[in-house]
DNA sequence: TCTACGTATTGACAACTATCAGTTCAATCG
DNA sequence: CGATTGAACTGATAGTTGTCAATACGTAGA
Protein backbone atom coordinates (compact mmCIF):
# COMPACT_ATOMS: atom_id res chain seq x y z
CA UNK A 1 0.00 0.00 0.00
CA UNK A 2 0.99 3.79 -0.27
CA UNK A 3 1.99 4.53 4.02
CA UNK A 4 5.81 4.01 4.59
CA UNK A 5 6.37 5.92 7.34
CA UNK A 6 10.12 6.45 8.47
CA UNK A 7 10.71 4.67 12.08
CA UNK A 8 13.35 7.04 12.98
CA UNK A 9 14.44 6.45 16.56
CA UNK A 10 12.98 9.07 18.99
CA UNK A 11 15.86 9.11 21.46
CA UNK A 12 18.25 12.14 20.30
CA UNK A 13 16.66 14.98 19.47
CA UNK A 14 17.71 18.64 19.39
CA UNK A 15 15.38 20.52 21.31
CA UNK A 16 13.50 23.09 18.95
CA UNK A 17 13.11 20.92 16.35
CA UNK A 18 10.06 19.34 15.55
CA UNK A 19 9.62 15.61 16.18
CA UNK A 20 9.51 14.20 13.38
CA UNK A 21 9.11 15.13 9.30
CA UNK A 22 5.88 15.88 8.33
CA UNK A 23 4.72 12.35 6.08
CA UNK A 24 2.47 12.68 2.81
CA UNK A 25 -0.55 11.11 3.10
CA UNK A 26 -1.42 10.01 -0.46
CA UNK A 27 -5.74 9.89 -1.58
CA UNK A 28 -5.80 6.78 -2.78
CA UNK A 29 -5.30 5.23 -0.04
CA UNK A 30 -8.29 7.80 1.97
CA UNK A 31 -10.83 6.57 -0.49
CA UNK A 32 -9.84 2.83 0.28
CA UNK A 33 -10.26 3.57 3.69
CA UNK A 34 -13.08 4.96 3.29
CA UNK A 35 -14.88 2.40 1.76
CA UNK A 36 -14.12 -0.16 4.24
CA UNK A 37 -14.68 2.10 7.02
CA UNK A 38 -18.62 2.02 5.64
CA UNK A 39 -18.41 -1.07 5.95
CA UNK A 40 -17.08 -1.83 9.13
CA UNK A 41 -18.92 1.02 10.48
CA UNK A 42 -22.56 -0.72 9.01
CA UNK A 43 -21.32 -3.83 10.81
CA UNK A 44 -20.44 -2.01 13.74
CA UNK A 45 -23.78 -2.69 15.41
CA UNK A 46 -24.70 -6.25 16.87
CA UNK A 47 -28.07 -6.57 15.46
CA UNK A 48 -27.41 -5.84 12.05
CA UNK A 49 -24.16 -8.17 12.79
CA UNK A 50 -26.43 -10.69 13.23
CA UNK A 51 -29.00 -9.67 10.58
CA UNK A 52 -26.10 -10.32 8.00
CA UNK A 53 -24.94 -13.33 9.83
CA UNK A 54 -28.66 -14.93 8.98
CA UNK A 55 -28.99 -13.48 6.00
CA UNK A 56 -25.37 -15.45 4.87
CA UNK A 57 -26.56 -18.81 6.60
CA UNK A 58 -29.22 -19.10 4.67
CA UNK A 59 -27.68 -18.75 1.00
CA UNK A 60 -31.40 -17.45 -0.56
CA UNK A 61 -33.44 -14.62 0.62
CA UNK A 62 -34.77 -14.22 3.52
CA UNK A 63 -38.53 -12.69 4.15
CA UNK A 64 -38.13 -9.80 6.48
CA UNK A 65 -41.15 -10.82 8.81
CA UNK A 66 -38.54 -13.88 9.77
CA UNK A 67 -36.09 -11.43 10.67
CA UNK A 68 -38.34 -9.31 13.38
CA UNK A 69 -39.09 -12.15 15.76
CA UNK A 70 -35.33 -12.90 16.45
CA UNK A 71 -34.97 -9.45 18.25
CA UNK A 72 -36.52 -7.84 21.26
CA UNK A 73 -37.37 -4.76 18.30
CA UNK A 74 -40.04 -2.84 16.88
CA UNK A 75 -40.65 -3.86 13.31
CA UNK A 76 -39.66 -0.12 12.36
CA UNK A 77 -36.56 -0.29 14.34
CA UNK A 78 -35.53 -3.59 12.24
CA UNK A 79 -36.58 -2.36 9.41
CA UNK A 80 -34.55 0.75 10.24
CA UNK A 81 -31.34 -1.15 10.64
CA UNK A 82 -31.79 -3.04 7.16
CA UNK A 83 -32.41 0.46 5.53
CA UNK A 84 -28.52 1.31 7.16
CA UNK A 85 -27.45 -2.40 5.49
CA UNK A 86 -28.71 -1.52 2.00
CA UNK A 87 -27.30 2.07 2.79
CA UNK A 88 -23.63 0.52 2.76
CA UNK A 89 -24.37 -1.61 -0.08
CA UNK A 90 -23.75 -4.51 2.11
CA UNK A 91 -27.75 -5.97 1.41
CA UNK A 92 -30.36 -5.89 -1.61
CA UNK A 93 -33.76 -6.45 -1.63
CA UNK A 94 -36.27 -7.71 -3.26
CA UNK A 95 -40.54 -6.63 -3.16
CA UNK A 96 -42.15 -10.22 -3.57
CA UNK A 97 -45.85 -9.53 -3.31
CA UNK A 98 -46.51 -8.49 0.02
CA UNK A 99 -43.07 -9.69 1.14
CA UNK A 100 -39.79 -8.31 1.44
CA UNK A 101 -36.74 -10.38 0.75
CA UNK A 102 -33.01 -9.43 1.80
CA UNK A 103 -30.20 -11.24 1.02
CA UNK A 104 -26.27 -10.27 1.12
CA UNK A 105 -24.51 -8.97 -1.83
CA UNK A 106 -22.15 -11.10 -2.97
CA UNK A 107 -18.02 -9.18 -2.21
CA UNK A 108 -19.88 -6.80 -0.82
CA UNK A 109 -17.46 -7.61 2.36
CA UNK A 110 -14.57 -9.22 0.43
CA UNK A 111 -11.77 -5.79 0.48
CA UNK A 112 -12.78 -5.73 4.11
CA UNK A 113 -12.17 -9.32 4.89
CA UNK A 114 -8.91 -9.01 2.94
CA UNK A 115 -7.78 -6.00 4.32
CA UNK A 116 -8.23 -7.82 7.97
CA UNK A 117 -6.32 -11.18 6.53
CA UNK B 1 -23.24 -21.32 14.63
CA UNK B 2 -26.85 -21.11 16.36
CA UNK B 3 -29.56 -19.61 14.71
CA UNK B 4 -31.36 -21.83 11.82
CA UNK B 5 -34.41 -20.10 10.46
CA UNK B 6 -37.13 -22.82 9.03
CA UNK B 7 -37.93 -20.89 5.34
CA UNK B 8 -41.26 -22.05 5.20
CA UNK B 9 -42.76 -20.40 1.97
CA UNK B 10 -44.75 -17.10 2.19
CA UNK B 11 -47.95 -17.81 -0.26
CA UNK B 12 -51.05 -19.71 1.04
CA UNK B 13 -51.34 -18.60 4.61
CA UNK B 14 -54.61 -18.18 6.54
CA UNK B 15 -55.72 -14.46 7.30
CA UNK B 16 -55.46 -13.54 11.09
CA UNK B 17 -53.00 -15.93 11.65
CA UNK B 18 -49.11 -15.10 12.24
CA UNK B 19 -46.91 -14.41 9.05
CA UNK B 20 -43.82 -16.56 10.97
CA UNK B 21 -43.26 -18.79 13.84
CA UNK B 22 -41.36 -16.87 16.69
CA UNK B 23 -37.47 -18.14 16.60
CA UNK B 24 -35.77 -18.79 19.92
CA UNK B 25 -32.62 -16.53 19.55
CA UNK B 26 -29.61 -18.22 21.53
CA UNK B 27 -27.47 -15.51 23.69
CA UNK B 28 -24.03 -17.31 23.25
CA UNK B 29 -24.61 -15.91 19.38
CA UNK B 30 -25.30 -12.80 20.94
CA UNK B 31 -22.27 -12.37 22.70
CA UNK B 32 -20.34 -13.27 19.90
CA UNK B 33 -22.19 -10.53 18.09
CA UNK B 34 -21.53 -7.84 20.62
CA UNK B 35 -17.97 -8.73 20.79
CA UNK B 36 -17.11 -8.66 16.71
CA UNK B 37 -19.95 -5.28 16.63
CA UNK B 38 -17.27 -3.58 19.03
CA UNK B 39 -14.54 -4.29 16.74
CA UNK B 40 -16.47 -3.80 13.64
CA UNK B 41 -17.75 -0.37 15.73
CA UNK B 42 -13.77 1.12 16.44
CA UNK B 43 -13.09 0.49 12.98
CA UNK B 44 -15.85 2.37 11.35
CA UNK B 45 -14.03 5.59 11.37
CA UNK B 46 -11.80 5.86 8.42
CA UNK B 47 -8.93 7.66 10.46
CA UNK B 48 -9.05 5.00 12.99
CA UNK B 49 -8.64 2.82 10.03
CA UNK B 50 -5.82 4.29 8.58
CA UNK B 51 -4.68 4.05 12.36
CA UNK B 52 -4.52 0.37 12.04
CA UNK B 53 -3.44 0.22 9.21
CA UNK B 54 -0.19 2.26 9.09
CA UNK B 55 0.21 0.15 12.80
CA UNK B 56 -0.07 -3.28 11.16
CA UNK B 57 2.45 -2.23 8.59
CA UNK B 58 5.32 -1.33 10.75
CA UNK B 59 5.50 -4.81 13.01
CA UNK B 60 6.82 -2.86 16.10
CA UNK B 61 5.93 -0.06 17.91
CA UNK B 62 4.81 3.55 16.16
CA UNK B 63 5.13 6.81 17.35
CA UNK B 64 2.36 9.09 18.12
CA UNK B 65 4.55 11.71 16.99
CA UNK B 66 4.41 10.00 13.55
CA UNK B 67 1.12 9.21 13.51
CA UNK B 68 -0.26 13.12 14.09
CA UNK B 69 0.83 14.50 10.74
CA UNK B 70 -0.79 11.29 8.91
CA UNK B 71 -3.71 12.98 9.23
CA UNK B 72 -5.27 16.96 9.18
CA UNK B 73 -6.47 16.93 12.70
CA UNK B 74 -5.70 17.85 16.03
CA UNK B 75 -3.40 16.24 18.23
CA UNK B 76 -5.77 15.68 20.90
CA UNK B 77 -7.91 13.93 18.13
CA UNK B 78 -5.82 11.78 17.08
CA UNK B 79 -4.95 10.59 20.73
CA UNK B 80 -8.69 10.43 21.02
CA UNK B 81 -9.02 7.68 17.92
CA UNK B 82 -5.96 5.89 19.85
CA UNK B 83 -8.16 5.90 22.53
CA UNK B 84 -11.24 4.21 21.18
CA UNK B 85 -9.10 1.58 19.73
CA UNK B 86 -7.45 1.19 22.99
CA UNK B 87 -10.67 0.66 24.51
CA UNK B 88 -11.95 -1.57 21.70
CA UNK B 89 -8.67 -3.93 22.40
CA UNK B 90 -7.24 -3.16 19.09
CA UNK B 91 -4.23 -1.61 19.96
CA UNK B 92 -2.10 -1.64 22.88
CA UNK B 93 0.13 1.25 23.94
CA UNK B 94 3.84 1.58 25.98
CA UNK B 95 5.05 5.06 27.54
CA UNK B 96 8.97 5.24 26.50
CA UNK B 97 10.11 8.53 28.47
CA UNK B 98 8.81 11.36 27.17
CA UNK B 99 7.45 9.46 23.97
CA UNK B 100 4.31 6.87 23.32
CA UNK B 101 4.23 4.03 21.03
CA UNK B 102 0.97 1.90 19.84
CA UNK B 103 1.04 -1.14 18.10
CA UNK B 104 -1.62 -3.97 17.03
CA UNK B 105 -2.94 -6.55 19.71
CA UNK B 106 -1.93 -9.76 17.86
CA UNK B 107 -5.35 -11.68 17.34
CA UNK B 108 -7.63 -8.72 18.11
CA UNK B 109 -9.21 -8.62 14.58
CA UNK B 110 -9.08 -12.85 14.09
CA UNK B 111 -12.81 -13.40 15.55
CA UNK B 112 -13.95 -10.67 13.16
CA UNK B 113 -11.90 -11.24 10.08
CA UNK B 114 -12.87 -15.04 10.36
CA UNK B 115 -16.61 -14.11 10.59
CA UNK B 116 -16.41 -12.04 7.24
CA UNK B 117 -14.71 -14.89 5.58
C1' DT C 1 14.03 24.37 39.88
C1' DC C 2 12.36 26.22 35.70
C1' DT C 3 11.30 25.60 30.99
C1' DA C 4 10.18 22.96 26.93
C1' DC C 5 8.12 19.13 24.94
C1' DG C 6 4.99 15.02 23.80
C1' DT C 7 0.80 13.14 25.17
C1' DA C 8 -3.67 12.73 27.52
C1' DT C 9 -7.78 14.78 29.48
C1' DT C 10 -11.62 18.13 29.89
C1' DG C 11 -15.39 20.89 28.28
C1' DA C 12 -18.19 22.26 24.71
C1' DC C 13 -20.83 21.80 20.58
C1' DA C 14 -22.75 20.25 16.30
C1' DA C 15 -23.87 16.11 13.97
C1' DC C 16 -25.36 11.67 14.01
C1' DT C 17 -27.77 7.26 15.94
C1' DA C 18 -30.96 3.88 17.95
C1' DT C 19 -35.37 3.42 19.28
C1' DC C 20 -40.42 3.65 19.42
C1' DA C 21 -45.33 5.27 18.58
C1' DG C 22 -47.88 6.54 15.01
C1' DT C 23 -48.78 6.69 10.24
C1' DT C 24 -48.51 5.73 5.37
C1' DC C 25 -48.13 2.79 1.41
C1' DA C 26 -48.78 -1.06 -1.61
C1' DA C 27 -50.66 -5.42 -2.38
C1' DT C 28 -53.82 -9.11 -1.46
C1' DC C 29 -58.33 -11.01 -0.52
C1' DG C 30 -63.43 -10.94 0.31
C1' DC D 1 -64.55 -1.25 -3.24
C1' DG D 2 -63.25 -1.99 1.66
C1' DA D 3 -60.62 -4.43 4.95
C1' DT D 4 -56.37 -6.49 6.14
C1' DT D 5 -51.57 -7.18 6.21
C1' DG D 6 -46.36 -6.68 5.74
C1' DA D 7 -43.04 -3.19 5.30
C1' DA D 8 -41.32 1.48 5.09
C1' DC D 9 -41.50 6.23 6.51
C1' DT D 10 -42.06 10.34 9.94
C1' DG D 11 -41.43 12.79 14.08
C1' DA D 12 -39.59 12.88 18.43
C1' DT D 13 -36.24 11.92 21.93
C1' DA D 14 -32.41 10.33 24.57
C1' DG D 15 -27.87 8.97 23.90
C1' DT D 16 -23.47 8.81 21.32
C1' DT D 17 -19.70 10.62 18.39
C1' DG D 18 -16.04 13.52 16.10
C1' DT D 19 -13.77 17.60 16.59
C1' DC D 20 -11.18 21.43 18.58
C1' DA D 21 -9.47 24.92 22.12
C1' DA D 22 -7.73 24.94 26.36
C1' DT D 23 -5.59 22.68 29.94
C1' DA D 24 -3.18 19.27 32.68
C1' DC D 25 0.32 15.76 33.27
C1' DG D 26 4.85 13.62 33.21
C1' DT D 27 9.48 13.57 31.53
C1' DA D 28 13.81 15.56 30.02
C1' DG D 29 17.17 19.07 29.71
C1' DA D 30 19.32 23.56 31.22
Amino acid sequence: MAIDLELTPKTKRAPGEPCCEPVVYPDVEREQAQRMATIAKALGDPVRLQLVDVLRKHAGKVCVCELVPLFELSQPTVSHHLKVLRQAGIVGSEREGLWAYYYVIPDALTELSAWLS
